[in-house]
RNA sequence: GCCCGGGUGGUGAAAUUGGUAGACACAAGGGACUUAAAAUCCCUCGGAGAUAAUACUCCGUGCCGGUUCGAGUCCGGCCCCGGGCACCA
């Protein structure tokens, strides 16, 4: 009887939902827990990707290896289906979010399910479900109570395409990170999250992460956090003094001019009634320009002197003050002092309008190009008898000096900046939790926490308007609040959240599912917290990744979680490539459809190929004939244990007795196997089962306890086959509870090594002989062998380096 | 420009972290079985030379140099590819 994937599969598919074979305990009190988690998909009309494929098998055999370890495992999934795709085709069709999302989830469970995961689908949750968004409000108010949230008016990034306001994150040079659609700089009352008060804490937070390095680097890189000094340049002739940050307070006596941002409101007050017409006029130039223009770095700088002029407090001298956009409002204090001769920023402005350039760092040449080198260089060019003198000193230790000076004239004082910026939280969707907050009069509130959730209402027309109000506006006994005699109140906040809300604390939620008092029981939570291992795409590095963890750290500032970090191990699967190499898409053609590979060779071979295809966290192409090959495997393996008939092989006998090669291969395996699923390195754990089983079709008999060892370490990568396997070895239970077999380490000692003898490096020749040999007999029995006489005999040997059972090099003179 | 990754056969990749480079698989070629095909099984498979020989020699992990008895692995300098950030003072 040949292998019939289909039927095997489906039939074990169906025995463990019928049976709920992975629910986990709740809280279990003698296994220890392992959480093992994706990053749960949005469920797309697509469908599942082979990439979506590829981290979950990881997880799942990680999961499934834990089980048989004696792990009470958490390994849990659901729906991330607020989103953008719903509301558009809703837009399009009038079909409600709702029941798109609502398909789309059962389409995708299918199609998870058909993978043979081993989720506990008990602990299912959709962030789109009233019981679950609930908890996402009452989040956000815990965020609020603490001062973390408010309004303002921002020029916020608004897509007109999207009629919709991006976060920084979301927008990539320029255009949306969904669509591509171009973005612009508009004012507008928002909802803000301030996650810079948590800059610092989610910057430590990083170095006891095992996390991959670049994606700390990453974060690390998005903080952008900056040592400096702020300090005061007087205006001559006003009382007002401008702000500045700098990095580089020992180049101070290069500070040859300033620079204001065109949004900065010392402007008018300090600027020139000869000056003033061409000052607003760049002003108004600036207002026209996108972030995008504005941002971009190989442009022309352009910019207007305002007729004023500042002191500068360690050379004293008289410098121009200059407005121009290359000076950002958002970043520090909006104002810089510039230093010509060592910024290359300031350097290019200078000369384009001949403003003087001083020469405060020594070994460049500062009329030919700015000079940056730091650390070690030399101060020159920096004395002055009323204030220091610095001349000598170098860049460190004048940066030091600079301080001390301004801190002790009260000039200023030292200070950090970061480049990260407050998350700006409202949306003008209707698809997305709206916020549990009602505005009155002059004032905002809270709802009570005993109305909560705010439920989303129904409405006729998902379009958001031209001005960038949401849909929900439009609803008005939604919007409308009122008391008991039908006075209105209040009016709700028509906004919603973004996206990324329901993700920030889902892996909470997995702890507790059910839970209708609370979003999730202390106990519980501090059971299963932190993740212990985290596998998805590296696409989510700043956003996802970031606000998860804000809103985790805020929580356990709040005594609701028990630890501070979220997730103790993550790690980024690649990206699978189309078989031509290039991103897997539509247009190209490109796109495998996992359904049909499964229909075809079925989800075994297609994990074991996924597992098989190389490093989990590197991009690689698709390629059907080595799933074939996997195909292959899978055959050779049941040809092994199953004869034509379907019975157990006959050549699976209950004796005890085994060769040395076969017992060492085994012994081998199941030590490799357990530490390359510990390391995450399937695909050399997949070629260790190849190897083993090449070896095994080869005998004529093999003992029926080896074969049930194999069958248990095949299950996490193929666990339908093994699951069929199991039974026929006469098993009424499933296999997932099975202790992983212990190996002996005696039995994968050989007791005859082979040496490589080398002379001067070089491999000459090999012999065999017995493990642990004296270092004496080896090289007596080396000088033997003609290959290495004849290379020896040349020269006197001076030394011989021998690594024992390995290697043996002599060297000749 | 700055910060991360990464360059190994025709292809995907291994290499116990300084010790025999190319495991395992794909593709290709040859053979067995078959009327034939599929499936399966066996053999060859980095390059060059040499041989009766799968005895042997030389070259080979992006390029150049260094450390070492020994380098894919460590150090210095380049080149190329992928990703991220980018007028952040």
């Amino acid at each position: 009887m040949s292998y019939d994937h289909k039927s095997i599969e489906s039939r074990w598919q169906k025995f463990w939902s019928e049976n709920q074979t992975f629910k986990s305990e709740d809280i279990s009190t003698d296994k220890p827990k392992y959480y093992v988690l994706d990053m749960f998909p949005y469920p797309s009309g697509a469908g599942l990707h082979v990439g979506h494929a590829l981290g979950y098998v990881a997880t799942d055999i990680v999961a499934r290896y834990k089980r048989m370890k004696g792990f009470n495992v958490l390994h849990p999934m659901g729906w991330d289906a607020f989103g953008l795709p719903a509301e558009q085709y809703a837009i399009k069709t009038g079909t409600h979010p709702k029941e798109t999302t609502h398909q789309n989830i059962s389409n995708f469970k299918k199609q998870i399910n058909s993978l043979g995961f081993s989720y506990d689908w008990s602990r299912e949750i959709n962030t789109t479900d009233p019981n679950y968004y609930k908890w996402t409000q009452w989040i956000f108010m815990q965020l609020y109570n603490k001062g973390l949230a408010y309004e303002q008016e921002v020029a916020v990034n608004w897509c007109p395409e999207l009629k919709a306001v991006l976060a920084n994150e979301e927008v990539v040079n320029g255009k949306s990170d969904i669509g591509g659609h171009p973005v612009v700089r508009l004012p507008m009352r928002q909802w803000i999250l301030k996650i810079t008060d948590y800059a610092e804490s989610l910057l430590d937070g990083l170095d006891d992460l095992d996390w991959p390095e670049n994606i700390k680097e990453l974060q690390k890189n998005w903080i952008g956090k900056s040592e400096g000094v702020e300090l005061g340049f007087d205006i001559d002739g006003h009382n007002d003094t401008i702000n500045v940050y700098t990095t580089r307070p020992d180049t101070l006596f290069g500070a040859s001019y300033m620079v204001l941002a065109p949004e900065h409101t010392l402007i008018h007050s300090i600027v020139t009634d000869e000056q003033r017409s061409k000052v607003e006029a760049y002003i108004e130039e600036t207002k026209k320009k996108s972030d995008f223009d504005r941002t971009e770095v190989n442009k022309d700088k352009t910019g207007v002197f305002t007729g004023s002029y500042a002191i500068n407090p360690f050379s004293k001298e008289k410098i121009e003050i200059w407005i121009a956009d290359y000076v950002l409002i958002s970043y520090g204090t909006g104002a810089i002092m510039a230093v010509p001769g060592h910024d290359e920023r300031d350097w290019e402005f200078a000369s384009k309008y001949n403003l003087p350039i001083v020469e405060v760092v020594e070994g460049g040449d500062v009329s030919k190009a700015a000079y940056t080198a730091k650390g070690n260089a030399k101060i020159i060019n920096s004395s002055n008898d009323k204030t220091l003198s610095m001349d000598g000193l170098s860049v460190d230790q004048a940066i030091k000096e600079a301080i001390l000076f301004i801190e002790k004239n009260s000039i200023g004082k030292a200070t950090v900046n970061y480049k990260l910026r407050d998350w700006l939280f409202s949306r003008q969707r209707y698809w997305g939790e709206p916020f549990p907050l009602i505005h009155k009069d002059d004032s905002v509130e809270l709802i009570q926490e005993k109305d909560l959730p705010v439920m989303l209402p129904e409405v006729e027309n998902y379009k958001p308007s031209n001005d960038g109000k949401s849909p929900l506006s439009l609803v008005k006994n939604w919007v409308e609040v009122k008391d008991e005699s039908g006075n209105i109140i209040g009016l709700r906040e028509t906004n919603t959240m973004p996206q990324w809300a329901g993700s920030c604390w889902y892996f909470l939620r997995f702890t507790d599912p059910n839970n209708t008092i609370e979003a999730w029981s202390k106990e519980r939570e501090n059971y299963w917290m932190p993740v212990d291992l985290y596998i998805g795409g590296q696409e989510h590095a700043v956003l996802h990744l970031l606000y998860a963890r804000f809103w985790h750290h805020v929580l356990y500032d709040l005594d609701l979680v028990s630890t501070k970090e979220p997730f103790k191990k993550l790690y980024n699967q690649g990206m699978i490539l189309g078989d031509d190499g290039t991103k897997m898409s539509k247009s190209r053609g490109n796109v495998i459809n996992p359904e049909e590979i499964m229909d075809e060779y079925g989800s075994d071979s297609m994990r074991l190929y996924e597992m098989f295809m190389g490093p989990l966290n590197k991009s690689k192409p698709w390629s059907t004939k080595g799933l074939q090959g996997c195909y292959r495997f899978v055959n050779k393996l049941w040809s092994i244990i199953v004869d034509e008939n379907g019975n157990l092989s006959s050549k699976i006998v209950d004796n005890d007795e085994e060769d040395k090669d076969t017992l060492f291969l085994h012994h081998q395996t199941i030590k490799k196997l357990g530490e390359d699923i510990e390391n995450l390195h399937f695909n050399t754990a997949v070629s260790q089962l190849m190897i083993y089983c090449n070896h095994l079709q080869k005998c004529s008999t093999v003992s029926k306890k080896l074969i049930e060892e194999l069958v248990i370490i095949l299950s996490p990568f193929v666990p339908h086959l093994s699951e069929e396997f199991w039974s026929l070895l006469g098993h009424s239970e499933t296999i997932t509870y099975q202790p992983w077999p212990q190996f002996d380490e005696s039995l994968i000692q050989l007791d005859e090594v082979t040496i490589a003898v080398q002379v001067n490096g070089k491999l000459r020749a090999n012999i065999n002989i017995a493990k642990d040999s004296d270092e004496k007999d080896v090289i007596s029995e080396a000088m033997s062998l003609e290959n290495v006489k004849k290379f020896t005999s040349d020269g006197n040997i001076v030394k011989t380096i021998y690594v024992p059972n390995r290697l043996l090099n002599f060297v000749v003179k």
